[in-house]
DNA sequence: TTGTAAGCGTTATCAT
DNA sequence: ATGATAACGCTTACAA
């Protein structure tokens, strides 16, 4: 149906590679032999076959983005950095969606992509940033673009250590984790509390099933049915945050009066809860760029496999409502 | 790099119309000969090359959605139900953004494509379910999956006032709409006023510049200001409901017993608001696999067009805490 | 300056 | 039951 450059060719009364001469702006063309293929193109309204040219060249220009959901923000977020940094490589993205990593979901489009990203490499629900790979093979060398999880919590706590807050909860622990985004930011805050002079106290290290919302409501119920006395709350995430403050709203307990709370992501809900979250920007749009940027120089590289390398982005604290100042302190 | 399909032929020793056989499972094939192919598959580790299937096939099993943006969880969620959808039909989906469906945004990757989705088609913000139309031209036909608009915004209307409310406020108007999903809406608004013999109030339909958080706290902001009474919100979506619900918090006015209100759309935020938002469910997972279905139909039929069509899905009101019944009453 | 022709990896039509 | 071989639409040596 769709015209083709011999439709082209025939219409302007040339050789098809003089119509993709044309095309592709290759020097030594008649300027007159020029019009009329123009004008042919336009006559028949001719479109280059991407298919074909991908088939000819290797390449498709699509790269695919792998995460787990949607639905939630920060994967949401996430997708919309990385698609602008891609359009501005070039670069279209297709998304799947995928619980952890594994290879089958990937062998999915793998053929049709020039490369892919995943927001978290193992089955854990966590990310720290962000992965990028070939679709070669699963042995190929794995770019990571990370955040500096340990530093940026542990600057939280501080954070709420500064506004004189003593007994600070960290919300998002998860028992087993050994590794991972959540032991490293357990490990900055219990460095915060160590480099002030205060005792860990287990109790203040509350564990959830998932950085959720819900999870963060339900946390935060449990801990103020257990009685624990805390003045400040340092979520392992936005989500958790919000559960939280959505708890204490419903048990009027006053935030920041009462209740100091900080969060991690820099969601644009942080913007909007009430009270407005303080949080850690973790540099996401960088983080999307830098991904997108190493798998861009990696499809460009076929053949020379550049060795793995990982980036650290640095972090913003952003301060909001929710740490404001007690206005009688 | 990669193995083809003749590497797999010269190795099992046939030629590579055998090995395409025993691929694609025909019939004819003597056992050994399937055995000693399939072996060969797999010393070599033979994936078929899907960029020369598509431009042999003509098909490239991808479709494109077309959203102003993934950060709005409307559009979020929407595309999490158009992947799912579309994955069950086969198909992969990458995700373009772009405010308007404007035919150079289309253009991008209109080749690399079976197909496309738009969420919205006009230049106006606002959505109304989905458009779907192959890649061919500007002038093929669109099928569109749509929402009961104004039912549904008169459904909500109508709750309000079954309980009891009668200054009820219409959030979202927007002063110049003529078409689109706000004046269906607002249309909606208003049958159920009437047909409970209440007159309009002007002072209560109060415009909005974008039916985001942002807006829907501002303009509720305005209304209290302005002092006009009002016990009831319908607000044209769950943004502008949770942004009403911001202020109404921040003022200490106490929903549902001094306001009900009630959003649209049936965002996960709307569950984990405080209180919990009251909603329409639009019925998006039924529109996203309304709208592949179509998609793909028009895919296959390729060449004997169908009509233009357009399916409306039922929607659900779905009762939370925002407009619970007050306790005394 | 322009044309001829090979080839990207498949699928599918014919023979055999 | 299997093999040659011609497309699909494009890019690009190589010729002319």
């Amino acid at each position: 149906m769709a015209a083709t450059l011999s439709d082209v060719a025939r219409l302007a009364g040339v050789s098809i590679k003089t119509v993709s001469n044309v095309i592709h702006d290759h020097p030594n063309i008649r300027p007159a032999t020029r019009q009329r293929v123009l004008d042919a193109i336009a006559a028949v309204g001719y479109r280059p076959n991407l298919t074909a040219r991908n088939l000819r060249s290797g390449r498709t220009g699509v790269i695919s983005l792998v995460l787990p959901t949607l639905r939630n923000p920060y994967f949401a977020e996430l997708a919309e950095a990385v698609i602008e940094a891609a359009e501005r490589e070039g670069l279209s993205v297709l998304i799947e969606q995928s619980r952890g990593a594994d290879a089958g979901a990937r062998a999915n489009t793998a053929q049709l992509v020039d490369g892919m990203l995943f927001s978290t490499l193992g089955s854990e629900a966590e990310d720290t940033g962000l992965y990028a790979q070939l679709p070669a093979g699963p042995h190929s060398p794995v770019d990571h673009v990370t955040m500096r999880n340990t530093e940026a919590i542990r600057a939280a706590t501080e954070h709420l250590l500064a506004l004189g807050r003593r007994r600070i909860v960290a919300l998002g622990a998860r028992p087993g984790d050994t590794s991972g985004a959540g032991s490293l930011r357990l490990l900055g805050y219990r460095q915060a509390l160590a480099a002030a002079g205060l005792d860990a106290r287990p109790e203040l290290e509350r564990a959830v099933e998932s950085w959720t919302r819900f999870d963060g409501a339900a946390a935060t119920e449990a801990l103020l049915n257990s009685g624990t006395p805390f003045d400040g709350i340092v979520a392992f995430n936005d989500a958790l945050a919000l559960g939280a403050l959505r708890t204490l709203g419903q048990r009027a307990i006053r935030v920041p009066e009462q209740v100091s709370v900080i969060g991690f992501d820099d969601l644009d809900d942080a913007r909007y809860s009430l009270p407005a979250l303080t949080t850690i920007s973790p540099g996401r749009e960088q983080i999307a760029t830098l991904a997108v940027q190493m798998l861009a120089e990696r499809i460009a590289e076929r053949g020379e496999p550049l060795p793995a390398r990982t980036i650290t982005v640095p972090f913003a604290l952003v301060e909001r409502e929710s740490t404001a100042q007690k206005a009688a302190d």
